[in-house]
DNA sequence: AATTGACCGTACTGTACGGTCAATTTACTG
DNA sequence: CAGTAAATTGACCGTACAGTACGGTCAATT
């Protein structure tokens, strides 16, 4: 009632809070990336990042929403991701092909990636949006820019004319070809060899099909 | 000690134990892929099975080994699955293609399937053998014997040299482009027509790089 | 008719979880 | 330093789970 200006109040303490929100979320990735959502406990996410429980849910009302907080700071990372993975300054066709794929791959197969991509996969039918979001942010960017770069060579006729789109997500599954979903099945990592040999593949094949 | 003829026990109601043992893992199956390997529980198994849960003990000594029960019956299903997809009397190769395509990836894309890849894929670090069995008897098997055509067909001179097996995977990959994933991310279900598309862009391709 | 053993229903144990709360400590302010 | 509001604690609650125990039922065998 007597709260005379109560907008000096606000940022009182907000540093301190603000980190603490994020050594929260820090240690909540590892958890839910190594362990699943449901394996992963709240108990042992508060012990980890060395506070109690009751601490944790000041800062989060829910495990859903702790979840949602670390999926959302993950997504921006993979999104920006995609922009270093796709600024290739080459004229060379095959030669940009290969550099964005190099990087691309390795990317998409590093340990961190593979944990996001079984945790999306594992929730998403329990939380669609989650799968939305994530492939908006993610997966879709990335083939976007990708597309960009097709749609330009087609135009300059130095490819042939076609859906630049499907295009792009036909040469990130061509680079895949096997590697991705052997190392998600847990069968076997890819090599060094195997993925360079991969992206020469990939390219190679891919300008069989659409270079003009 | 006093146990003479033991051998004449063991095969007393072995058909009505045996029906009943289906019986436990139909349900198992059906429970396990809605709702993965932790949300379900033993409780709920017995009772759509219409049993108890001690008879479900009965049976099975754990939820793992009911698990692991069920999943090796249906990765048997999914390895006979593949004979019937891969035989094509097809003399000419696009149409062998198209025809082995369509039904690989409408086999792919089925809800059944994506259940299983979601189960397997969210299990598999914490089963290390479950994806190993899983790729052996099923997708292994099937890129086999699509690899044993290529090969036949390279040998014939039909198509270009190369490793044929890379080439099995390198087509299984284009026939998915995006589709595959955006339903896994429960952002989208293929269409018909997405499908047929995706089908004949792949074999479009993969003959532009492998057509002698 | 007697016997067997699989089966049912239910109640139970122990454990682990997500989430809450009153009490306490900490940090800032006048 | 005193006062106060926020931050933190750790014990605690209700619930749900895997797995166990047991008295009683019933259909098939002997």
């Amino acid at each position: 009632m007597t709260d005379v200006n109560v907008s000096k109040i606000e940022p009182i303490q907000r540093k301190g809070r603000d980190a603490r929100r994020q050594a929260i979320i820090d240690v909540a990735r590892e958890v839910f990336l190594t362990e699943g959502y449901a394996a992963a406990s709240m108990s042992e996410i508060a012990a980890r990042v060395g506070g109690s429980k009751g601490t944790l849910y000041n800062y989060f009302p829910s495990k859903e929403a702790l979840f949602a907080a670390f999926m959302g700071a993950e997504c921006q990372i993979e999104g920006t991701m995609a922009h270093q993975i796709n600024d290739a300054e080459e004229a060379d066709i095959a030669a940009a092909l290969t550099s964005i794929g190099g990087r691309l791959l390795r990317f998409i197969l590093s340990d961190k990636v593979q944990a996001i991509h079984r945790l999306v996969i594992a929730e998403a039918p329990r939380l669609p949006e989650l799968g939305r979001t994530f492939y908006e942010e993610g997966p879709r960017k990335g083939v976007t820019m990708l597309c960009d770069h097709i749609e330009r060579w087609m135009d300059e006729g130095r490819l042939k004319h076609g859906d630049p789109f499907r295009a792009a997500e036909q040469f990130g599954e061509l680079l895949k070809a096997g590697l991705h979903h052997r190392k998600l099945w847990a069968v076997a990592d890819p090599t060094e060899a195997q993925i360079d040999s991969n992206v020469t593949e990939a390219v190679r094949i891919f300008l069989a099909a659409y270079a003009a």
